[in-house]
DNA sequence: CTTTTTCCCTGGACGC
DNA sequence: TGCGTCCAGGGAAAAA
């Protein structure tokens, strides 16, 4: 999303931003919010873990969350949450389903800091390595594959890519973090990896109607190897796949190899 | 302190 | 067909 929408906002002026979902820019008024955002001019387009960032030549920077089913797309939209009118005339809209979406605009001074805190080293950046996860996992009686889930041990993965990663890892995803060897923390971090930089090679996954801005949907959804595949063969070793719930949310594995 | 559970939201799937 | 229930998941907040 990031990659489409950064040659159709970078140098362009927020005309005017009308925001029809109150709950957007929660906690703060999205009538100032829309007002404060109008006359900015965006700088660059960035992304930080799951944080979008519009950072603006005034130093400003929204900070958009998608969530779930959030997604900024060019022409007509259903769950229509908010419009960017530019300044060449074209408008960029948000929709967003389930409205658990976020936007946040920040001063200057105050956005890096904020993203500093929210997130850890970047997966397919150079910080996120198997000494960096023995430091976090370290003690650590949490299932890890909630701590891989912890976004400040490991930016901007989610429950479908932490299935995954943990598949490609052989690792099961409620084993104690701390008791996680390191041979197997360097399997988890080219897991992680692996399953990222797949999912954006692909673009994402579709499982009901999310498309980039420019409407494409995704195909990450046809290289699942366990997520959605439950009572399947697993790819591997053959054992059909389990579906459990782990960290709260629903978890598929391999019984088979993942140990 | 760590870990688990609840809640927010909508819509699709499913059982009766 | 219509209604009730469950599930999906990121993360804040509350509970344990």
């Amino acid at each position: 999303m990031r990659r489409q929408l950064e040659p159709v906002l970078v140098g362009r002026t927020l005309r005017r931003v009308e925001i029809l979902d109150g709950r957007l820019t929660r906690p703060h008024d999205p009538r100032s919010v829309a007002a404060e955002l109008a006359g900015e001019r965006v700088a660059s387009v960035e992304r930080r873990g799951k944080y979008l960032v519009l950072r603006f030549a005034s130093g400003r920077a929204l900070l958009v969350h998608l969530r779930m089913t959030g997604g900024f797309r060019r022409g007509e939209a259903s769950h229509l949450r908010a419009t960017l009118r530019l300044d060449d005339g074209t408008d960029v809209r948000f929709r967003d389903v389930r409205r658990f979406a976020t936007w946040r605009l920040f001063e200057p001074d105050e956005v890096d800091p904020y993203l500093a805190g929210q997130n850890g080293p970047e997966p397919l950046g150079t910080g996120f390595t198997a000494r960096w996860l023995a430091a976090r996992l370290a003690g650590r009686r949490a299932p890890v594959k909630a701590l891989l889930l912890d976004q400040r041990v490991a930016a901007g993965v989610g429950n479908i890519y932490a299935d995954e990663a943990l598949w490609y890892a052989g690792v099961h995803p409620a084993r104690a973090a701390g008791a996680v060897g390191p041979g197997e923390l360097a399997d988890v971090v080219r897991g992680v990896r692996r399953a990222l930089r797949l999912g954006i090679e692909r673009q994402g996954a579709t499982l009901r109607d999310y498309a980039a801005p420019n409407g494409e949907r995704g195909s990450m959804q046809d290289e699942f190897r366990v997520y959605g595949r439950a009572g399947e063969p697993c790819l591997r070793c053959g054992v059909p796949i389990a579906k459990t719930r782990v960290a709260g949310r629903g978890t598929c594995y391999c019984p088979g190899c993942q140990r």
